[in-house]
DNA sequence: TTTTAAATCAGTAATCATTCTTAATTTATA
DNA sequence: TATAAATTAAGAATGATTACTGATTTAAAA
């Protein structure tokens, strides 16, 4: 991977924040410093440090992707008030399916899902 | 909710299997009882039984939205091999962050996130 | 340093899942 | 039955993301 400014921007940019921004946050942020950056480089460079393993993809939102530059292993909490993406660390987790208050925020569903590999695919030679 | 052939299909479809389908591949199946109906049918009815709790949206597989008849809280893998969505009940899911073999299956990534009231707007009167 | 090939860029068109619109039909009910 | 509300099929519109193109930048060889 040669070196870009442009890359280097989105990523700062990310770095930047803890709040789990989309790819047009992202965008806009970037244009503060490279006003010429495009959109489709934005999203190319996301694509490629995710690729790097420089970046989490913050599934299970259900809009638009974000983005997150923590990639230890962690949850999120999207709130349905105020919109906002929050971590919750493995501490936080300790009654994972515990509806209800966890760490002071109010948890009234979740939802998770492996990565991996099924029964079939896992045992067959 | 005034009653709907092609609603009452849509519903019978996504019950009639556990593939975790998509929203086209439930028209495909929609269309071999109902030849005429549309695909905005399809999606208008399943957002429909949605708000009506009669189905959930399987959350964060990085793709088109797929549809679930089992309404119950539980966690679903997604095969990185054959692509396939499989169920894993809170039975199987007592070592819910142990990355490595589960029931069988391999876990080599997961995602959590939970819906619910972050801090400050929990805390605020 | 120059030269050359590969990587990256800005700008923009294309893609594709999903939602919206409209006029016609169906359902519930007075 | 008559009337109003809900639902439909068909297809256009939306909007996030990806792909394409010709120009520019980077890396590394000569």
């Amino acid at each position: 991977m040669n070196k870009s400014k442009q890359r280097d921007v989105v990523y700062d940019v990310l770095c930047g924040t803890v709040s789990h921004p989309t790819a047009d946050w992202i965008y806009d942020e970037a244009r503060q410093v490279l006003p010429e950056i495009s959109r489709g480089t934005v999203y190319r460079n996301l694509k490629e440090l995710l690729g790097a393993g420089k970046l989490i993809k913050v599934e299970g939102i259900f809009e638009k992707d974000r983005y997150d530059a923590d990639t230890s292993l962690h949850a999120h909490l999207v709130c349905r008030e105020c919109g906002s993406v929050v971590d919750f660390t493995p501490i936080d987790m300790e009654n994972v399916f515990q509806i209800g208050q966890l760490d002071g925020a109010c948890v009234e569903n979740y939802s998770l899902v492996y990565h991996g590999l099924c029964f079939d695919c896992n045992n067959k030679n």
